[in-house]
DNA sequence: TGATAATCGAGACGGTACGTCCAGTCTTCGG
DNA sequence: CCGAAGACTGGACGTACCGTCTCGATTATCA
């Protein structure tokens, strides 16, 4: 997540404060403009830095915004603890889309991933700054519902990591899909329905995978 | 779907096979190009076309591109009778997958949602020419599974519709997520678990609601 | 100096008013626009007719103000008949100048000598419809000249008409680069200069000629 | 005559040889093509130059062909010294015409003093970049013969300056005349009647006015 | 009284150039 | 060596006119 490697060591070195400020102007920039209207020479004006500096971190408009928006995700989403599946899901379906309303992730997000559609390295970089992330909280929750005994224990073998796969999918982009495309609002009733689809279908598939 | 209105009938009438080369043409460009090389000079020169006529119908590249893929899906997505409503939804979910996995609509459809995130009359525009068209699929859907007997008849109330979006939002979303984020293929087996998934929650959904 | 040729005689026939609308038109817009910024779309708007017919009635840009320009020296010029040579020099260059500041005429002469530049065609046009008119009053002058006594008769040999000729270049030369390109007035006083300049001066020609 | 100011000391400067590379190719592209098809991008190409830097140091097609024609009149009008006022006249309208008759200055020249007729600021451009060099020859002239013995010296007064110009309307609008409209050739002979009626009539307004 | 024919308005058409904007690179100065 | 400033090439942008065309609607003369 981090710009272009320094590597020597001579020299004035480069101010951290510049970093900062770039990535700062970065999100700004996008949520003011959109990805399509944001020039690099914007966000170097508004960094107070010179274009050369901006390019000499970053190679380009792609890696910059997805290190600009990594540090969103970095600490907003956990999930927390409820007391029970579906109010963790709930919760969390509150979480993520409170994050997708605030104007810097909602344009920044969708504009990397649709870069992403024809850029495999910018694809993976995603994956690690942003989506493994998030992936890990359905781990987590699986596990805690297991614990309190309201799903079953993980039977070895392939089903359970895909399953996993499959309700992250669901979540995920059902709420993006709800904000970005429907553009309705993820209020609490809605959450709490999708919570209960996933809670009873997740059963349904427990039951018809292992009869 | 259309370009933009004409309104008059004076004067030298709107050439319909421009129309229809310049469609052609932006979804060859971009399958070919991608989004960020898609120049509408390019267009207009493979659509045997001056530039002048493609901007007297479209508003810009994004008007244009929603126009351009508008018209697969509304060839490409329609609901096969395949006896049930889960044999259903596993089969509109492998065609939508199919049609994400196409480089024009995979690099289109992401790039002006992207866009579409600031920008109100595109999100209008993309509603009216894209997803009106895939939540009808849903109501149809309910429609024939009401008809079997698989799920109980409308209630009158508000809740029903509230419903049709919630499924909206997760097939659609589950699979863009899966196709565009996860970048994992979309085969039988995950569409049949999220066919069970949503099938086994809906049940649950109604129960939940009317008890 | 007219429209293109009607030549047949059945159907709906051409409306002079068009006519004198357009030539009106182009000398209002040529006055406001200049000749790089007048566009014949301007034209038929202001003049309230079609492009079309415009077309149809002068081949381009260039001859439709030559046209245009023509009718403003029709009547304008006459040689006023003062009493002598360097009174009659005086007034016509007053009056000359005089047509020069009105912007109509201002633009519109020197946009039609600069396209003739590279224009043969035009330029055998505007020397038909302006310049021919004006040199006669040149010939007229020298002829009352030459009544009155002033200046010795005619003598045959190509003398006269050559000596003719510089007069004419010199008078309206003069005029033209103290208005267009000095851009200082031409009031009596110096209009007076140049007519005493030229008498003394001419006088001076036919003594170094035939001594 | 040089481009736009640049002001500041900072950043790279600009490249004087891409202004003379402009230049030349601005000459070059004018004689080929005539003003009307001058193509800014086509001179940016024979200069081997981004059309951003010509439109950095020029404001437009006027601007940019004023510069390039007034290098001509820098080099090739200067007053040769052929011993009486006469044959210096004489001298110094037949270079002229030279200058007129080269198809990129009689071209470009009417066709920006065309353009000057209603732009206030191209009028001042062309008096500072090539008018007042032309009657910097003038009053040369004057002085020589002045030196001479030819004509009286320099009384106080307004009269002196006056006469100068004059005589400058008088030779420059001449020569153009004859050349740009009558389009007939300045030859020895009639650069020589010219002289002669100028020197004569010089004398002429000196009597006539201080007598 | 029609038929025929050229006109009219409106405005879309293929082109060409425009002048602007941005990406990404390069060059200079100063710290 | 870094950083700010800004000029550089290159290429797409969206606009403006050109001169041509295709319409439907007039308006004349001829049959």
């Amino acid at each position: 997540m981090c710009p272009l490697s320094p590597g020597k060591r001579t020299g004035r070195p480069r101010s951290a404060a510049a970093d900062r400020a770039i990535l700062a102007a970065t999100r700004a920039a996008l949520a003011e403009q959109g990805w399509g209207r944001l020039t690099l020479g914007d966000v170097a004006a508004r960094a107070g830095v010179a274009k050369t500096t901006l390019y000499r971190r970053w190679a380009g408009k792609n890696e910059l915004v997805v290190d600009a928006v990594a540090a969103l995700f970095e600490e907003q989403l956990e999930l927390p603890d409820l007391g029970s599946l579906e109010a963790d899901i709930q919760g969390v379906v509150l979480r993520f889309a409170e994050l997708l309303n605030r104007p810097e992730t909602r344009t920044a997000l969708m504009a990397v991933i649709a870069e992403a559609a024809h850029d495999d390295a910018l694809r993976l970089r995603i994956r690690e700054a942003i989506v493994d992330r998030q992936k890990h909280l359905v781990v987590l929750g699986r596990k805690r519902a297991q614990a309190r005994g309201e799903i079953p224990p993980e039977e070895d073998g392939a089903a359970g990591p895909e399953r996993d796969n499959l309700i992250f999918d669901v979540v995920a982009g059902a709420v993006v899909h709800r904000v970005m495309v429907s553009s309705e609002p993820v209020d609490e009733e809605w959450a709490g329905r999708l919570a209960v689809l996933l809670v009873v279908g997740l059963a349904g598939l427990h039951t018809a995978q292992d009869p």
